[in-house]
DNA sequence: TATGTTCGCTTGATAGGACATACTGCCTTT
DNA sequence: AAAGGCAGTATGTCCTATCAAGCGAACATA
């Protein structure tokens, strides 16, 4: 019961306490040194090993509470509930998750223009009539195999984009160097069939079965950077994520 | 640039302070009082304000920017972000959010069995072999137009479930009441066309687009209590998230 | 033996203080 | 006039303390 866990916390590091904290067990339960339903010793000796206060240990715990790995009981303690927790979703891009992933995406840019914003684009990115937006598409292929199709609009009064960068690298990258720090997307995920323009694009035939996203994404000063339509091959991709009750 | 925000603080409440705070100022957001890209006063005035300590304080907001309503920014302050943060997929079921949407809907159960788990059934819910599971299958209507087709298998060492009363109240429902506290469930959402079982029940055709969803979900004690495979039909329903950058 | 109560352990909540660090705008300097 | 530095302000991190509340097991009682 006695998990040594040998965390080592290093006060000179500028990684706060505890974030470092947080770093050890999540590594020592992927690690397999803390086995899923495994008990934890309790706050207070944890925070006296690392010499650290309990506040501290707390609000590691807290963020691993969070995250899903750990369960607290009061009057009980604490325990592992599983290594298996993914945390996509976290805003990530798709070629940003490819790439981590070892895959290496390739992207084509189909169409790209820097045109005046209709409509539904206005309301999603709430720009005034008359503003400008840069619209294009793309498609991501892995491995030469076409995964999606992507159409996405963005205010042009943030940083320049142009058709040979989007070529190169995923979308989010491009506006993160930008200076762009998305805080919250919200997004919408379905399902649609193949039409004729999508079938060939995708190599699969019309009818076989699509997974659609939609996304608007906001970024820290509360302006609608982007939005987007998404479509990916249903038989090779899905959205996978985890949902921790609070 | 002064909101009061009329927060009232209880302190002779057993609802803890600081969410308190986190309740009144979700409601100074969605009532407009609080407009989005406002500012807030600094945490410290607050707190004095509320006669709570600055923990208390950080606490609250902590809550709130882990959930998208607020942003942060050290040196500068604190503001509000966005009204419009919908927080679903944290682990409801089907069954509660459209009672919730004021919808009216009603289950058919297709098929109902206590029987010996496969062994796909046995490695998602980590049972050993020999142990039997409930396995059924229902048809959710609402407005008497069929919205999803959904097939579960629950562990039987949990609580007794009957036909009867899948048929009347939803499946997480009747878990919660049998003592289940869920603390997590990993999901996976994808898309696939209607075969020929599933179109008629969904009163749709063969070739029709569905939204597929698999999940398994974890309790408390770290059990493995159900997982099921769910299709909806992908012209009534998808799958809306926030997701927050941390 | 069975049942009810108490006590100790563990997490939950709150307080108040001290110092660190990032951002903004002003002021100085060139 | 433009560039750089500095100070003020707000959040970020970390500490010591203390009481409350839930849970389980041991103990006492009927």
């Amino acid at each position: 019961m006695t998990n040594q866990l040998n965390l080592r916390i290093d006060r000179s590091s500028p990684v706060p306490l505890y974030h470092q904290v947080v770093q050890g067990i999540e590594a020592a339960i992927h690690t397999g040194l803390l086995e899923p339903g495994s008990r934890l010793e309790n706050e207070i000796d944890l925070a006296a090993q690392l010499n650290l206060s309990r506040p501290t240990m707390r609000k590691a715990m807290d963020e691993l509470v969070r995250s899903g790995l750990l369960v607290r009981k009061r009057g009980v303690g604490t325990q592992v509930v599983s290594s298996q927790v993914r945390r996509p979703l976290e805003l990530s891009s798709l070629y940003d998750d490819l790439s981590n992933n070892g895959s290496k995406p390739t992207t084509d840019v189909l169409s790209f223009s820097h045109e005046e914003a209709d409509a539904v684009t206005r309301t999603a990115l709430h720009l005034p009539a008359g503003a400008k937006v840069y619209h294009f598409t793309r498609l991501r292929k892995v491995g030469g195999k076409p995964l999606a199709l992507m159409e996405n609009w963005v205010r042009d009064d943030i940083t320049a984009i142009d058709e040979a960068s989007l070529g190169s690298q995923g979308l989010y990258a491009i506006l993160r160097n930008g200076g762009v720090n998305f805080r919250l997307a919200s997004q919408r995920i379905g399902a649609m069939i193949a039409n004729d323009y999508q079938a060939p694009l995708l190599e699969t035939t019309p009818g076989s079965a699509l997974v659609t996203m939609e996304r608007t994404a906001v970024d820290d000063t509360g302006r609608n950077v982007e939005t987007g339509h998404h479509v990916y091959r249903a038989d090779s991709y899905s959205f996978e994520m985890t949902l921790v009750q609070r």
